[in-house]
DNA sequence: TTGTGACTTTTAGTCCGTC
DNA sequence: AGACGGACTAAAAGTCACA
């Protein structure tokens, strides 16, 4: 499994788990909505600057949304 | 401390643990030669593919790259 | 609320060097 | 062996309208 998928699938956990919708957690990051529909869908592979700061947003280490789940 | 800089310590920590020149990393990992140099100046923060890439060349897990070292 | 196509601007990443 | 720069190309970052 590629690593952006990883981040995709641990973006929208995340996203869902805080009850955030993409343009609440977009305007928090500083980034734009149809960017974080973007991410989630796998339409690119992030830059870690973007990882550092979506990380920022949900309050947890950016190692976080790339760790894969144990499962 | 920025996520890219954590990365650039660790880039260089790992490759030299591996006694790995700048250019034969590069060229395992399938990426210019000049750019390992830029990555560990901080030059430009990568995208998760090419740490992707990186972390496969040295047997790591990609969330080792990212992890800021524990002292 | 989210997905998507089309678009422009910025940056990643390459390739050529010199020191 | 590696730092550093200029110039270039590919891709990401970011915006918008519309479904």
């Amino acid at each position: 499994m590629k690593l952006r998928e990883v981040l995709a699938q641990n973006l929208k956990a995340f996203r869902q788990a805080q009850g955030l919708s993409q343009e609440e957690l977009a305007h928090r990051a500083g980034i734009d909505r149809t960017y974080v529909s973007s991410l989630e869908r796998c339409r690119y592979g992030a830059s870690i600057d973007v990882i550092e700061r979506i990380a920022e947003v949900f309050g947890v280490d950016p190692v976080d949304l790339l760790q894969k789940p144990l499962a």
